[in-house]
RNA sequence: AGGCGCGUAGCUCAGGGGGAGAGCGCUACCUUGACACGGUAGAAGUCAGCGGUUCAAAUCCGCUCGCGCCUACCA
C-alpha cells in the first residue's frame, strides 16, 4: 500500500463505504442478544439536496450510530426520505409547465404517475449525499412516506383517530395560499413585517344622518362585510348597537353588533366583520350571528359575490381600485402609513388569504395535553432543556391542526363521500356500498393529508406499524432523536402526540436539538444572500472526515454554528497530522505487516515514563470521551481527541520516541517504543473513529489491527490500570524544563540548531532524579549536548538562567549572551509572576477568607503562592548575581 | 405584546463561585530524518455596564444597554 505524503482524502472514501457495506456492517440485527440502540433519520425531502442542516445533524447521528456500534450495541439507524407534498408537487409542475402543458390537462392520475416516474428517476439522490458524508444508516430498512406500508399506517392512523373522534370535517377559516391553491396549517405561514396603511373608511347609517368610521388594512375585504362590531362598553358607540348601516361600494345593508374581541383603543373603535376571509371575524361572526360571504376564489380573485366591477379581479387589483372608488365615493375619511405583519406562505411566499373552507381537522387540544405530560414526568427530555419552554408554550395555546391539502401529491385522505346521500365514510379501505343509504356511487375524498400527518408517524410506521413487527417490538421507543429546531412544533411535537396516542409509548426518550448552521459572518445561509455553503463542496476540497470534525466540534448545545472556511482548513491539517504521524510510525517499523497482530503492550516495568504518561492520558481521554458522549458535547469530545492526538501524542510522545527510533538505538528499547506508539494510535483510532471515519479506517487496516473493520472493533474503555499520576507529574515536569530552555533558546535569540549544555541544581530530591532520569529526553527535546548537576550555581560565568519548581537552570553561554537581553528577559518574568502572586496574597491577608473559605481554597492558594514566591525569590537571586558581573 | 437565548483575546467560540481558556489570525525564529496542511517561542482580554448576595463573582441574583430567535387573532 502507498503511503502519500499528504492524507488526500478523496481517493479514500467511496473504497470504505463500499467495504463497511459489503460487510453489512450497518445492517441492525434485531435477533441478537446485545442492548438495542435506536434512531429514526429526520427523513430529508425527497426532492432535497443535503445542505448544512443535514450535513451536521446526520454527522452528530453517525457519530452516535457509530460510537454505540463499537460499543457492542445493536444499533439501527433508520434512514428514508418524505414524500413533501407541497415540495415534490411544485418540483414536477414546474417539469410539466417547461414541456408546456398542465397538471390540469395531465389529470390526477397521469400527474401522480409522473411524480413517482420523477422520484424514480430523479428523487433521493440525497441518499447518495448522506453515503458520500458517511452515514452508517441500516440502507436494508430504507423507507419512503409514501411507499405502500407506510400509507397503509397513515390509512391506519387517520381512521383510529376519526373513530376516537380525533379527527373532524368542518367549514371553518384556513389559512389559504392562491398561488398552491391549498389550505396549509398555522405553522406554514410565515409572519412579515410589512409597510402598509391603515384605511378608515366612512359607513353611512341607513337611515341617514351620519355614520360610522371603521379601520382596515384590506380594504377590498369590505365587500365581503356582513356587519360592523363595536365594543359593548365604548360609549361612543353603544347607542348605535342593533342599528344598519349601508355598505359603500356594494350598497348592501348590514348591522352593527356588540362584540368585546373589539379593542377601543384600535383605530376608530369600530371593526368592519369580514367572516369569510379574517379569522377574527370569524370567530366573532359566530358569536353574533352574522353570515359569512366569501368574495374571493380559490386563486385569490374576486368572485360573483361582489359588484360586477370587482368581478375577476385579482385581490390586490381589487384593493386599488375600491380605495380609488371609496376617494371617489367621499367614504374614505383618511389613510395612515401602518406597519403590520402579513402571514405569507413558506413555500411560495405568497400573502396567505385567510378562507372559509372545508377542511379535516384534528382536535389536538388532548393530545398535546398528554405530549406535554410526557415532556414533564421526563419520559422525554430535551437537550438543551430549555427547549422545553419554547414546546410547552406552543403546546398551551395549540389551535386545531388543519391536515387536509387540495393537492394531487399526497396521501389521499380515507374518507368517500356517497353521491346519493352524501353520507361521508371514513374507512380503511374504500367501501362498496354506502351504509346508510345503499347507494353504489361513492367518491374518495379528493383531498391529501398534511405531509407532517405522515411524518408524524415516522418512528412507528417505518418500524412495521400497525403490524406487529419484530422491529417495532425491540426498537420503539426510539432512543435518540436528533434534529433542528426549525421543525420541532412542525414534527417532534406531532411525533410525541401520535406516539404518545397510537402506541403505548413515548416515540423517543431523547431528543438533541441542532442549532443552525450559519455562514461565517453568522448569517442565516439563503439563496437570496448567495452565502449557501454546499457541504459536498467542502467534502471534495477537505474531504468527509474534516467536514464532520468541523460540525462536531463547533455543535456547542443550544448555539448556532457560524462556519468558516478557515475552521475546516485547520482541522484538514488535523486529518493531515494524523495522518503523517501514523506514516511515521509505521515508517519506522521494520516489518510493518499490515493485518499481523499488533506486539503486545510491554510489561509495566519495561515501560519508560513517557510510556506510562501517554498510556494514562490515553486511559482518561477514553473516559473523557465516553462522557461527553453520553452528555452529547460532540464539542468537547472533538477537543478532547484534538489535543490528545496533536499536542500530547504528536508534539510530545512522538518527539519523546524518537531517539529510540532512530537507527543506533538498542534493539529492545526500539521495540518498547513501536509497542507503545502502535498500541496508542491504534486506540485513539479507535476513540475517534466515530467522527472521522474514513481517515481512521484507512489507517487502521495499515497497522497491525484485528478483525475486518476498525467500524466493529471494540470503542477503547478507560483501564483504571493505566492511570499513573507519578508518570504525568514527571512528564508535565520534563516539559517545564524543555519549554524553559526553549524559552530561553527564542528570547534570546539562539541559533536553533545549536547543541547547549545544560546546568541544574535540584531543590528538592524528587526534582533531581525526574532530572537525571530524563536526560536523554530533554537532551533531544531541548537540543542539548549535556545535562549535568552543578551543585553551586553562584558560580557560574555568564548564563541564561531560568527555575522551575524544585530547580534551578542555567545554560552556561560564554561569549554568546547578551546580559542586558537576559535580564530584560529575566525581569519581564518575575513581574508576570508578581502580578499573579499578588492576587493570592491579598487574598491569604484576608482573615475572612482564612476563616471562612473552605480549607482546601485555603490551602491551594497558600501553595500556589508559596511556589510563586519561591520562583520569584530565586529569579531575584540570579538577576542581582547577573549584576554582580 | 409575551417567552427564550446570547454579549469572554483581532475573529469564531468553550468555560461557569477560588491561579482568564481553545482554534484561527498576529509577531519572531526555524526546511532539525512524520507532517510548511509543519515546528518552537511569544504578544494580546476592566469576561457589555451598573447594583446586590458572598470571605471570594467572568461565574449566582436584579436592573440597564446592545444583538439574535421563537410564539401571538390587534382590524
Amino acid at each position: 500500500m502507498e503511503f502519500e505524503k499528504a492524507f488526500e482524502p478523496g481517493t479514500i472514501e467511496t473504497r470504505w463505504y463500499d467495504h463497511w457495506q459489503r460487510l453489512g456492517v450497518f445492517t441492525a440485527r434485531p435477533e441478537s442478544d446485545r442492548p438495542a440502540f435506536c434512531m429514526v433519520i429526520p427523513p430529508p425531502n425527497v426532492t432535497g439536496r443535503l445542505h448544512m442542516g443535514h450535513a451536521l445533524n446526520n454527522t452528530l447521528q453517525d457519530i452516535l450510530a457509530r460510537w454505540r456500534r463499537m460499543k457492542g450495541e445493536d444499533v439501527l439507524w433508520l434512514p428514508g426520505t418524505d414524500h413533501a407534498g407541497i415540495a415534490t408537487q411544485m418540483v414536477v409542475d414546474r417539469q410539466i409547465q417547461s414541456e408546456g402543458s398542465s397538471r390540469e390537462a395531465l389529470g390526477r392520475e397521469e400527474f401522480i404517475k409522473r411524480v413517482w416516474r420523477w422520484k424514480e428517476e430523479y428523487g433521493g439522490a440525497i441518499i447518495g449525499q448522506l453515503k458520500r458524508l458517511g452515514c452508517s444508516c441500516d440502507w436494508t430498512r430504507e423507507r419512503f412516506t409514501m411507499e405502500p406500508a407506510l400509507s397503509r399506517a397513515v390509512r391506519e392512523a387517520f381512521v383510529r383517530l376519526h373513530e376516537a373522534g380525533l379527527v373532524y370535517r368542518d367549514k371553518f377559516i384556513v389559512n389559504w395560499c392562491p398561488r398552491c391553491r391549498t389550505a396549509i396549517s398555522d405553522l406554514e405561514v410565515i409572519p412579515q413585517e410589512t409597510q402598509g396603511h391603515l384605511y378608515t373608511v366612512r359607513y353611512p347609517f341607513a337611515g341617514g344622518g351620519g355614520g360610522i368610521d371603521v379601520a382596515t388594512t384590506r380594504p377590498e375585504t369590505m365587500l365581503g362585510d356582513t356587519g360592523v362590531a363595536v365594543h359593548p362598553d365604548d360609549p361612543r358607540y353603544r347607542a348605535m348597537v342593533g342599528h344598519r348601516v349601508v355598505l359603500p361600494l356594494a350598497g348592501r345593508e348590514i348591522p352593527i353588533v356588540a362584540d368585546a374581541f373589539v379593542d377601543k383603543e384600535f383605530g376608530t373603535g369600530a371593526v368592519k366583520i369580514t367572516p369569510a376571509h379574517d379569522a377574527n371575524d370569524f370567530e366573532a361572526a359566530r358569536r353574533t350571528g352574522l353570515p359569512p360571504l366569501i368574495v374571493m376564489d380559490e386563486q385569490g380573485r374576486m368572485n360573483e359575490n361582489v359588484p360586477a366591477r370587482y368581478r375577476s379581479l385579482d385581490r390586490f387589483e381589487a384593493r386599488r381600485l375600491v380605495v380609488e372608488d371609496l376617494k371617489a365615493g367621499g367614504h374614505l375619511v383618511g389613510v395612515q402609513d401602518h406597519l403590520h405583519n402579513v402571514g405569507r406562505c413558506q413555500r411560495c411566499n405568497t400573502v396567505i388569504e385567510p378562507y372559509l373552507s372545508t377542511q379535516w381537522f384534528v382536535r389536538v387540544k388532548h393530545m398535546a395535553d398528554a405530549a406535554m405530560g410526557a415532556v414533564a414526568e421526563g419520559r422525554v427530555r430535551f437537550t438543551p432543556p430549555y427547549w422545553v419552554n419554547s414546546y410547552n408554550e406552543w403546546m398551551g395555546k395549540i389551535h386545531d391542526w388543519c391536515i387536509s391539502r387540495q393537492l394531487w401529491w399526497g396521501h389521499q385522505i380515507p374518507a368517500w363521500h356517497c353521491g346519493t346521500c352524501a353520507e361521508i365514510h371514513v374507512a380503511r379501505e374504500a367501501p362498496v356500498v354506502c351504509g346508510r343509504c345503499g347507494g353504489t356511487v361513492l367518491k374518495q375524498d379528493p383531498d391529501v393529508l398534511d405531509t407532517w400527518f405522515s411524518s408524524g408517524l415516522w418512528p412507528f410506521s417505518t418500524l412495521g406499524w400497525p403490524e406487529a413487527t419484530a422491529d417495532l417490538a425491540r426498537y420503539y421507543p426510539t432512543t435518540v432523536l436528533v434534529t433542528g429546531f426549525d421543525i420541532l412544533f412542525f414534527w417532534v411535537a406531532r411525533m410525541i402526540m401520535m406516539g404518545l396516542h397510537l402506541m403505548p409509548d413515548v416515540p423517543f426518550h431523547r431528543v438533541y436539538i441542532t442549532g443552525l448552521v450559519r455562514d461565517a459572518e453568522g448569517q442565516k445561509m439563503s439563496k437570496t444572500r448567495g452565502n449557501v455553503i454546499d457541504p459536498l463542496d467542502l467534502i471534495d476540497r477537505y474531504g468527509a472526515d474534516a467536514l464532520r470534525f468541523t460540525l462536531a466540534a463547533m455543535a456547542t448545545p443550544g448555539s448556532d454554528l457560524p462556519l468558516a472556511e478557515e475552521r475546516m482548513v485547520g482541522y484538514r491539517a488535523f486529518a493531515n497530522k494524523i495522518w503523517n504521524a501514523a506514516r511515521f510510525v509505521l515508517m519506522n517499523r521494520g516489518d510493518a505487516g499490515t493485518g499481523s497482530a499488533a506486539p503486545p503492550l510491554p510489561a509495566r516495568d519495561r515501560l519508560s515514563a513517557g510510556d506510562r504518561w501517554i498510556l494514562s492520558r490515553l486511559s482518561r481521554l477514553a473516559s473523557t470521551v465516553d462522557e461527553r458522549l453520553q452528555e452529547f458535547r460532540f464539542d468537547e469530545m472533538a477537543n478532547a481527541l484534538y489535543q490528545f492526538l496533536w499536542h500530547e501524542y504528536c508534539d510530545w510522545y512522538l518527539e519523546i520516541a524518537k531517539p529510540s527510533l532512530l537507527p543506533g538505538a538498542d534493539a529492545a528499547d526500539r521495540e518498547r517504543a513501536q509497542a507503545v506508539l502502535l498500541h496508542v494510535l491504534e486506540s485513539v483510532l479507535r476513540l475517534l473513529h466515530p467522527v472521522m471515519p474514513f481517515l481512521t479506517e484507512d489507517l487502521w487496516q495499515r497497522l497491525p489491527h484485528r478483525g475486518d473493520t476498525i467500524a466493529l472493533a471494540p470503542y477503547p474503555a478507560p483501564d483504571p490500570g493505566l492511570i499513573d499520576e507519578a508518570a504525568e507529574r514527571e512528564i508535565e515536569r520534563v516539559m517545564e524544563v524543555v519549554s524553559r530552555i526553549r524559552n530561553i533558546r527564542a528570547e534570546l535569540n539562539i541559533d536553533p540548531g545549536r547543541r547547549l549544555p545544560l546546568l541544574y541544581r535540584a531543590g528538592d530530591l524528587e526534582a533531581g532524579r525526574v532530572i537525571a532520569r530524563n536526560a536523554a529526553t530533554i537532551a533531544a527535546l531541548a537540543r542539548l549536548e549535556s545535562v549535568e548537576e552543578a551543585p553551586d550555581m553562584t558560580r557560574l560565568g555568564p548564563a541564561a538562567r531560568a527555575v522551575v519548581p524544585g530547580l534551578d537552570l542555567a545554560v552556561p553561554l560564554a561569549g554568546v549572551l547578551d546580559l542586558e537581553a537576559e535580564k530584560r528577559r529575566l525581569l519581564r518574568e518575575i513581574d508576570k509572576l508578581s502580578k499573579e502572586a499578588e492576587g493570592h496574597a491579598r487574598k491569604l491577608g484576608n482573615a475572612d477568607f482564612i476563616g471562612k473559605a473552605r480549607p482546601e481554597a485555603v490551602d491551594k492558594a497558600r501553595r500556589i503562592h508559596q511556589e510563586l514566591q519561591e520562583k520569584i525569590g530565586r529569579l531575584t537571586a540570579t538577576v542581582e548575581s547577573l549584576r554582580l558581573g
